[in-house]
DNA sequence: TCTGGGGTCCTAGGACCC
DNA sequence: TCTGGGGTCCTAGGACCC
């Protein structure tokens, strides 16, 4: 049967989700934040209004937030997930099939049915969703993803100018040459600021006019990559659904620290926590991990002199114990340590990640046994009593100053309750 | 004072091998 | 005066995404 894409795009996703649960928040505008309270990640339409971008450090739009009484909030992931989850499970439902693109985006498939009966589809599920779950979502259609990705821009355009309901299903040439005509190159899904620049200066400004330049041109100067897309936007289908996640190749842990820190030990503590966290994470997903690779950086604005380096290593076995991660940071810190520099952030990445096949770590059985049972009652112990109760020294003492001290807490000073997964955080309903 | 965190893919170039 | 022609593997860097 022949099938066509669609995009399932929730509305700015995060404050819809806080809206869901707090309906004061659906007079005002709202803007939610990155870890560390820094960045603006998500925002209401009044906050993009006011022309706040994403990514915008909030603390040079206090003012303008402050001034249309803005609820501005720290980032509540758990929730996120949860809603996100919610969302998928009802998509499915509609499609012939579907994969899970992002947190809140869905790819699916839908019979290739005339476009007023698309139309009807996408009107239909966006009802579903708002009913079922409370989040306002958009939909696109188009015989190749990135024709869903532009019919879902354009969904967003039409309903930002008061024309429709968020959905919008692509048309046949010749009225979709005229769409893309209107479509800024850099908005194509797949170009970003660097290929936007190179198409501006050969004088491509639209969708319709990359997408009628020769392909020895685009291959050379886009790679593959620019090349698929062309061809896509001339509808010729690329890019399938993947409907399994394929295994996770890298895994990164980092963060940014909340002042500065400069001493060595600081971040060795750092990195320490990072790695321990990665190797949770490793068990929790039923892998292991051999390579690893620390990174400190001081960031690039303002306060210079810059500096960032990192060193990888590859560990004698695959493991998701904490312990030879924990050790291997440090090791690989002396090298890349530099005196005098104030660091804003660091971090560990695991490589060369496999899925664990039991009892097959080393030729130590008895020892890798007992570390399998400490691993075991900590990750136990964690679950039980909250994140990081028990752990590696190394990783500092929950609650007390370590050589990091204040530098390193992470501020999270305006988190929503986890609504949907904590039972001592329900919302209450009063009659 | 204050600027996120986590991923993927592709290419070029070097090391090494036969 | 002259520098083969393939391969593979690895890494760094650049591009993109949400």
């Amino acid at each position: 049967m022949e099938s066509v894409f669609a995009l399932v795009d929730c509305e700015n996703f995060y404050v819809s989700c806080e809206r869901v649960f707090d309906p004061s928040l659906r007079e005002r505008p709202v803007a939610v934040l990155s870890n560390n309270d820094g960045c603006v990640i998500a925002r209401s339409e009044e906050v993009k209004a006011a022309g706040v971008p994403m990514g915008a450090p909030v603390f040079k739009w206090r003012e303008e937030l402050d001034a249309m009484d803005a609820a501005v909030l720290s980032s509540n992931y758990t929730l996120y997930g949860d809603m996100s989850r919610r969302v998928h499970a009802l998509v499915e439902e509609e499609a012939l099939a579907l994969e899970h693109y992002s947190i809140d985006e869905a790819f699916l498939t839908l019979p290739d049915l005339s476009r007023p009966h698309l139309q009807q589809v996408a009107d239909r599920l966006r009802r579903k969703i708002l009913r079922r779950v409370g989040v306002p979502i958009r939909v696109g259609i188009g015989p190749t993803k990135t024709l869903a990705k532009v019919a879902d821009e354009n969904a967003k355009a039409r309903k930002r100018a008061g024309w429709g309901p968020g959905t919008y299903v692509c048309p046949d040439e010749p009225e979709r040459e005229e769409l893309l005509s209107r479509v800024p190159v850099g908005d194509i899904w797949g170009i970003g600021s660097a290929y936007e620049e190179t198409l501006h200066e050969k004088g491509v400004v639209s969708a319709a006019g990359f997408r009628a330049l020769p392909d020895p041109w685009i291959r050379s100067e886009m790679t593959v990559v620019g090349l698929r897309t062309a061809w896509e936007l001339r509808g010729r289908s690329c890019l399938d659904l993947e409907l399994v996640r394929p295994d996770r190749k890298t895994m990164i842990r980092s963060r940014s620290f909340g002042g500065r820190v400069e001493s060595k030990a600081g971040l060795r503590e750092a990195l320490a926590k990072h790695a321990q966290r990665a190797a949770e994470k490793l068990r929790e997903e039923g892998r292991v991990a051999r390579g690893i690779k620390t990174f400190i950086t001081t960031k690039r604005f303002g306060d210079p002199p810059y500096y960032s380096n990192g060193l990888a290593a590859s560990l004698s076995t695959h493991t998701a114990r904490a312990a030879p991660f924990v050790k291997a940071s440090r090791r690989l810190l002396e090298p890349i340590y530099r005196d005098r520099y104030r660091y804003k952030k660091a971090g560990v990445m695991l490589y060369d990640i496999r899925p664990a096949r039991p009892h097959q770590e080393s030729l130590f059985g008895r020892r890798r046994c007992r570390d399998e049972r400490l691993m075991d009652a900590v990750d136990q112990i964690n679950r039980r009593y909250g994140a990081r109760s028990v752990g590696l020294a190394a990783a500092g003492l929950p609650g007390a100053d370590g050589p990091l001290g204040r530098s390193w807490s992470m501020t999270r000073q305006r988190r929503s309750p986890r609504y949907t997964t904590r039972w001592d955080e329900l919302p209450v309903a009063t009659a």
